[in-house]
DNA sequence: GCCAACGTTGGC
DNA sequence: GCCAACGTTGGC
């Protein structure tokens, strides 16, 4: 039983298009403890959104854990760690912010809720309902 | 560009 | 251990 999780990307940092062109992406530089934390609950095959932040501000695609929490390669710091991910598929449609938070069962996620966090676990329901919605 | 929310740092 | 100051994130 996977779990699901969103992590947030700033394009103009490191955007789901460039994350498609490489193939995969170590997910480095996180230094929040919160997010850090679910970087390391994250197991293999677990699905995750991406989302773009700032610039786009929507869920644009999906993505897998392909490799468990390691410590961060940009880093000597041993507190920070990282995942590797790889993009399964773009949403037909990106799903926003605002839509997000018009929806009932979507209005009350850490996406919306928290902010600042970028690493965060969703349920399921979100995860499907989100993934509804790009296909309408 | 502004600012609210939040995390971190450092003086006491 | 508290809290003010400061820095960062990210929505607007």
């Amino acid at each position: 039983m996977s779990d699901f999780w969103l992590v947030k990307s700033e394009p103009s940092a490191y955007s789901w298009e460039k994350f498609v062109r490489e193939g995969c992406a170590t997910w480095d530089g996180v230094r929040n403890y919160q997010a850090r934390n679910n970087l390391r609950l994250m197991k293999k095959g677990d699905r995750i959104l991406f989302y773009h932040s700032v610039q786009g501000q929507a869920v644009v695609g999906i993505a897998t854990v392909s490799k468990e929490s390691f410590p961060d390669p940009t880093t000597k710091d041993p507190r920070w760690v990282s995942v590797e991910l790889k993009p399964v598929q773009p949403l037909k449609r990106s799903v926003t912010l605002s839509e997000i938070k018009t929806n009932k069962e979507l209005a009350n996620i850490p996406l919306v809720k928290q902010s600042r966090l970028s690493v965060m676990p969703i349920e399921k329901k979100v995860y499907e309902t989100i993934l509804k919605i790009s296909s309408q």
